[in-house]
DNA sequence: GCGCTTATGTGTGCTAGCGCACCGAGCCGC
DNA sequence: GCGGCTCGGTGCGCTAGCACACATAAGCGC
């Protein structure tokens, strides 16, 4: 996080054209995102699009009684506020940063305006929405079917994919409130997954030691958004755009 | 189902201009679509679009245990295959008829051709898109925290919107089927809601009595998702719709 | 109207996850 | 280095929903 972090590293803002690039890279604006802030609160008007470069930010619809669920992570893949494209002005959903980074900011005026020349970023966007779409189906049907074991599992790789480290800063209460279940139950799948090696903790954070079991542990629910989000959005891969960022190609229209 | 239903009977065909309607309407198909019907099935192609009058399409996830839930429930408010507009040529889910009834449908090439206008279509389908993503995270919401009683409701509730009349033609098994549950988890439901009144059922077949009570029973995911639905698509409701079929309001664009 | 199929009702365990209560240990600030 | 706060670990009783097993009953075909 001590190094100023370019455009290029959102996926999203890499695949577009030179010349789209060149209209809206002047107006982007970096912003940190300590962890825990809130982008967007439920019914509030949005008033920017968040393009995430290594911060990761999750949707949570929170119910009157206070319980809430994530329904959806958002890292240096994506966006936040397909709804500002979509027509509304607000969702029901609240946005909070699950790890700390920075993102790049667009503000609303100037998204619905590069939106209406209906290019690039028009099809991008309606891209990127379907694989969120199957994201958000996928964790209504994880969330109905699964133990709270297999849905540590998918949220840790969730969380790895959009990291450049294998290390998260979280607490399990955290973890319990974006799945929707008690601490206490991620405390029981937290342990198992460590006498199994998979990971270690402490306070606050936890390592990924070992990525196969996890992904042997969890759930298909992984796996089968995994798959649908790559034939929808072909990038390269995290690792080979951070080592080779000069040269990003650009997702076939 | 024995009169021939127009296509205004669907909402967003009924909500486009003139102009388009008469490009598009040429080229509409009208289908019957019987019960338990497979519109798409997972990972293929899709050909065609379609637009519900009177009958209702649910979408499902099915695991690779088999066990499915619906996520989402289209019915003449809306339209199946978006995934068309947005890019993809299949989705991981199965859409499921739910309710006989008739459907227009357009084929594939139609639709983007229509899309590549950027007009009237491509507004409207984006506003529909947003509602529908607001109804798949309820979904995941409603699985995670509510009790079966109260997803049944949501669910009848859910149907019943769709319909003129106040009668459903489906099992239990297949309610269960839809929810993600054990039959005789929706059995124990319906028995507590025909006790107090709410609906009255027999083999197939199920009439809902007292509505309120239902919205009463339901947990809040119904309510939040028919306000966000009426923010973003503000049409008539359905039965002032099919008395006043000549004067459909075009909505604000 | 007989028999088969299909839909619903019921009972008996069993388990995952919940709510609550409490402990110990790490960590921070002063 | 002391006090207090936060985080993680654990135990206990409870309930919803599950799996399985049957019983009854309504409709359908012939």
């Amino acid at each position: 996080m001590s190094v100023r972090p370019e455009p290029s590293q959102n996926h999203l803002l890499a695949a577009l054209s030179p010349e789209v690039q060149g209209r809206l890279f002047p107006h982007l604006e970096l912003v940190p995102l300590p962890l825990r802030a809130v982008l967007y609160e439920s019914g509030r008007a949005m008033r920017h699009v968040y393009f995430p470069t290594d911060s990761i930010v999750s949707l949570q619809y929170v119910m009157e009684s206070g319980e809430s669920t994530a329904i959806l992570v958002v890292g240096n893949e994506g966006l936040l506020g397909i709804t500002l494209f979509m027509g509304g002005e607000s969702t029901p959903s609240r946005s909070l940063v699950q790890s700390a980074g920075y993102a790049y900011r667009l503000p609303r005026a100037r998204v619905k305006e590069e939106f209406q020349r209906h290019g690039q970023l028009l099809v991008l966007m309606l891209r990127y929405t379907q694989a969120l779409i199957t994201q958000i189906a996928q964790t209504a049907v994880c969330n109905r079917h699964h133990s709270i074991d297999q849905q540590l599992c998918r949220w840790l790789l969730l969380s790895m994919d959009r990291l450049s480290h294998n290390h998260l800063t979280m607490t399990q209460e955290f973890i319990a409130s974006m799945l929707g279940v008690r601490r206490e139950g991620v405390t029981q799948a937290a342990l198992k997954l460590r006498e199994l090696g998979a990971i270690s903790y402490g306070r606050g954070s936890i390592r990924v030691l070992d990525r196969a079991k996890l992904e042997a542990l969890s759930c298909e629910c992984y796996e089968v958004v995994k798959k649908e989000t790559d034939l929808l959005l072909p990038y390269l891969p995290q690792r080979q755009l951070i080592k080779d960022a000069g040269s990003i190609p650009v997702v076939k229209l």
